[in-house]
DNA sequence: GATCATTAGTGTAATTCTTACACTATAGGT
DNA sequence: ACCTATAGTGTAAGAATTACACTAATGATC
């Protein structure tokens, strides 16, 4: 048992990770086992450890239910409503996570929770209040886009700039010019030619690029 | 005493209290009176109550410091370092605060603690990791400058076109040109002019303008 | 091996936004 | 009447953004 003169909250952080798969931007939700909200999906989290930095705990949720390490994590917001967890005073400090599509299927064997990738749109009902984090994710992830090199971090290590482009798109809900973008993100100068180039299908080869600091995420513009 | 079968950290709200004072971007500090970093300097702040919500929490440090309430406030970011407090475990959930340059002095007297004003250029050393909390703050007023109309937030009820220059100037640390800076600010369509004018001085009187609306803050362009 | 379907790749002109820049207006003080 | 100080105003050049349509290269099919 642990013995404080006054009362403490517990402190849980909530990761939302997304990904982008096929043509959709989705995120990873996992179906409670526990006492509250039973079978309920909610996002991976859990309490933090007393000697835990609150990005490690995140990553450590992240690598859980992914077992991707390394990826982009950013802290979003910290929620703390007093009644959103009906058992006791619980405040979860959010992070939102971006995997690359070509590491999605990493996923081991957790525990026996479900483990599920839902595309915004057709999202279940979710418990507490991870709806608003959800929303609150993907606000910071669209604003992003226009003003830092975020979009690059879904990137798998060589791409085409149409793919580069679908991912745009899709995280922005509209279409975009084909020369007007090209021109646009190669002015940025942060992703570069390689010599290698994709063929699938009967059509012309796409040259593959590559982002020139796969790590960082650059403030733009 | 309360009992918990896992620890739990302690949760505080820490506020950077912004105004602009004379010619500078000032901050409120308060000089710590307790047991740990005696005497130095720190962000208001304090343990949330246990059924409190965290902004309620900010607001009530914010009120108890400065006596105003009803102003801008925005969560920051959370700090959780482990040892970022010598103590125990302490998990800061931050805010910050900007005060029109007419509210600054209706701090009411509150207990023993010296409380004061300073510029961001001249702060004293910091307790804890509060001077990362500034750092953190200032970079996130001087972001929204440039996409938010988050500067009005520090103008009074009435004030000329030359005051909102000014407050832009000394947060952005940089000189604009005069016609730029009226002509992008009433294109925003954010601002009216009153039918007041200020006087003072000898020369020739400048009209008074006032926000439409007051109370929000609103992304731009 | 010609044709077809499919995606990759490219430039220019019009428009809008941003920047640089200097003089007149009006008050109070002398 | 004149001086000083701040308020207030427009235009032209340059930069950035937008709209827009055709050619290039491949694999599949006949």
């Amino acid at each position: 048992m642990y013995q404080y003169a006054h009362p403490h909250p517990a402190v849980t952080t909530d990761v939302v990770i997304f990904t982008i798969r096929g043509r959709d931007l989705e995120l990873l939700l996992v179906q409670r086992a526990g006492d509250s909200f039973r079978d309920h999906w909610a996002l991976p989290g859990g309490f933090i450890h007393i000697d835990e930095d609150l990005e490690q705990a995140a990553r450590r949720e992240l690598e859980e239910e992914t077992g991707v390490s390394g990826v982009f994590l950013e802290q979003l917001y910290t929620f703390g409503r007093p009644n959103r967890d009906p058992r006791e005073r619980v405040i979860s400090v959010a992070y939102y996570a971006l995997i690359p599509s070509d590491k999605i299927e990493l996923r081991p064997a957790t525990d026996a929770k479900a483990v599920a990738w839902f595309a915004l749109a057709d999202m279940p009902s979710l418990a507490f209040d991870h709806r608003d984090i959800v929303t609150r994710a993907h606000r910071r992830l669209t604003a992003k886009l226009d003003y830092s090199t975020i979009a690059f971090q879904f990137m798998p290590e060589r791409f085409t700039l149409s793919e580069l482009q679908e991912v745009y798109e899709i995280i922005l809900g509209e279409e975009m010019d084909k020369r007007n973008f090209r021109k646009w993100v190669l002015a940025l100068d942060r992703i570069e030619e390689t010599d290698a180039e994709r063929r699938d299908g009967a059509h012309r080869p796409a040259k593959l690029y590559r982002v020139k600091r796969p790590g960082t995420v650059e403030i733009i513009k």
